[in-house]
DNA sequence: CTATTCCCGAGTATTTTAGTCAAGAATAGC
DNA sequence: GCTATTCTTGACTAAAATACTCGGGAATAG
C-alpha cells in the first residue's frame, strides 16, 4: 500500500463521482473542471479505475462515467489499490534468501503495517465521505462529525 | 502524511538500531551492512532522525547513534514524519479561496483521511515492532501474534 | 454526418528518490 | 599530537515515478 497524491486524485474524482452522478453519466471533462485534475490525467485512472470495475463507461453525447455499484459500496482503499500499485516491498522478492540474521524484518514489518492501513481505508466507503461532506455543510463544528463517524472505536 | 519507500527505510533503520543497539551506538555502516541501505542514504535519513530528535548521535571511533528514548516511545508515525515531509494537500493553498461549490472538497477529505492513518501510526511503538519481532521468532504461527497486539480492536 | 465522449498508446517535463562524492569536525585510543 | 573512526554537511547525479501532453482512434446520440 503506498499513499501518494495519484490515489488522493482518485479518490477525489469518485467522490466528485458520487455527489454529482446519479443515474445519468458524469464526464470526465466536467471532473477535470470542478477538480482542476488535467482531463489526459484523469482518463488515465479512469482507465485503471474501470479495469477494477468502480466505474462504468458510457460513450457518445450524454456519455461519461457512472460509479459501478452504490457509493457505500465502494472503499477507499478499493480506488487507492486500483491506481497505486503495489510497492514491492522485499529485497529479496520474498524468496526469504537473505544471509543476514536480520534480514527481511523489512518485509514482514512493512507488510504488516501497511496491511493495517488497507484494512483501515478498507472500512471507509465513499458513503461515509458523502455523508461526513453532508454533516459539514450543515453543522458547524465539521471535524468531530468525521471522528465520530469514521473513528474506529 | 505519505507513505513511501523513504519512510521504510527510516523505520527500518530505526527498528535495527532498537534491536542491535544499547547503551553503546551503532554506526551507520552496521545498519548499512545489516539492512542493505547505502551509507550515505542513511547519513541524510539520520540527519533528519536527529533534527527531530528521535536519535541522539557520537562521534568518534566507537560512535554512532542511539536512540533518544525508549523505544517504547518513539513512534512509526514520528519516524515517517521525521523524513517524509507532509505533501501540500491542498491546491488554494488552504486560504479557501476556490471559486467552484466543489472545491476543497479534496484539502478536507485528504486532511482527514491521513490524519486517521496518522492517528493509527501513533499508535504502534518501535518496542511493539520488537515485541512483535520476537514473538514471531518463538511461535510457529507468526501473523496472528501481531495482529492480535497491534490491532485496535 | 457530426459533435461528443470514451479509449489507448506513445512521448515528455518535472519532481522525487536513492545514491555518490568530497570536505570537514569531533573524538577515542595510541 | 597523530590517526583512524565516525558523524556532519552540502552539492551533485542517475534513475525512477509522477503528472501531464498529444494524436489518433472507436462508439454513439442527435
Amino acid at each position: 500500500m503506498k499513499l501518494t497524491t495519484r490515489g488522493r486524485y482518485a479518490v477525489t474524482a469518485m467522490l466528485d463521482l458520487a455527489i454529482n452522478g446519479g443515474p445519468q453519466p458524469v464526464s470526465l471533462a466536467d471532473i477535470s473542471g470542478r477538480q482542476e485534475i488535467s482531463l489526459s490525467y484523469l482518463e488515465q485512472l479512469f482507465a485503471k479505475l474501470r479495469r477494477n470495475e468502480l466505474v462504468t463507461s458510457a460513450r457518445g453525447p450524454g456519455g461519461g462515467y457512472r460509479l459501478a455499484r452504490s457509493g457505500t459500496d465502494i472503499f477507499v482503499a478499493q480506488i487507492i489499490d486500483a491506481v497505486d500499485e503495489a510497492v514491492d516491498v522485499t529485497n529479496c522478492q520474498g524468496k526469504g534468501n537473505c544471509h543476514h540474521g536480520e534480514t527481511c524484518l523489512t518485509h514482514d514489518l512493512w507488510e504488516d503495517l501497511s496491511g493495517q492501513i488497507h484494512d483501515f481505508l478498507s472500512q471507509i466507503s465513499l458513503g461515509d465521505l458523502m455523508e461526513r461532506r453532508q454533516r459539514q455543510r450543515t453543522t458547524a463544528r465539521p471535524v468531530e462529525g468525521l471522528l465520530q463517524t469514521l473513528s474506529l472505536g
